[in-house]
DNA sequence: TTTCGTGCAAACCCTTTGCATTTGC
DNA sequence: GCAAATGCAAAGGGTTTGCACGAAA
């Protein structure tokens, strides 16, 4: 399990270039309490540091994907939230009707990613998936 | 299970008018071999009719979609594909690395929706579904 | 005839890119 | 000092919208 700080130390360690947007952005994404896109980093990031571009954040975030640093995932709202990778996995359920999101057990799909790797031989990225559909309320 | 010219007898007896431009939609969405995107159904009516807008493609999309006779999936591509709610359903495994696509059986996902709905309340709208991971050749 | 649907053009949102300037190491 | 990173502004792709015209029922 990583540590706060976790991305800004992978980085250095790879020889990057801690900038202080590169902190501040780091620091964003660690805090967040889950998932957090790229405009509403953007404006944390202004809102304490007050120097930092829209691209930055973009170029940033598309460097930590590479270095498997933080993950996406597509709640179908047109954007993508990022997630810190060593915060542990879980998946979501999106209620189509009123928008609530509950968290699901990465338990719950361990079973399914084994099928598809012994049926399939397909090594399924099941780290925060979202599944749409109805919650309970609104099954009704 | 639908017949083709679904879409446009369903549009028809919910009071919707049958215009040209509806008919060829309805048309490319179901000889479609399975997703299509909005560009290319587009593409094919303006080859065969040389009358329609691309607004028009969105807003009948749009109409189908409330009206659930088409569903979406997203493959990841920056555009959603389209695919006629009477064709039967299945996913799908999409490689991150080479981009081949693999048809999978919507009964290897029944058991996830049954554990859904049994410990969520939740009723996942399992219809073609995108799973990314890595295909066999590209695991190695 | 009257309401619904379309074409057109512009705007929108999120994201990416080229290039000159700045900055970490 | 020099490569790497940033800011800026513009462009890009897919999608949506306002409004006047045209056509289905």
């Amino acid at each position: 399990m990583n540590q706060p700080g976790d991305i800004v130390r992978k980085l250095s360690e790879q020889g990057y270039r801690l900038t202080p947007q590169r902190l501040m952005i780091g620091a964003a994404i660690e805090n967040s309490d889950g998932h957090i896109s790229a405009e509403e980093i953007y404006a944390q990031v202004i809102a304490k540091y007050s120097q930092v571009n829209i691209s930055t954040v973009y170029r940033t975030l598309e460097l930590l994907k590479r270095l498997h640093l933080v993950t996406e995932t597509d709640f179908g709202e047109g954007r993508v939230r990022y997630h810190p990778a060593g915060k542990g996995h879980h998946h979501h359920l999106v209620c189509q009707e009123c928008g609530a999101i509950t968290d699901l057990d990465e338990s719950v799909l361990t079973s399914l990613k084994d099928v598809l790797l012994r049926e399939y031989g397909f090594s399924a990225d099941l780290r925060h998936l979202a599944i749409f559909g109805r919650c309970v309320k609104c099954s009704k």
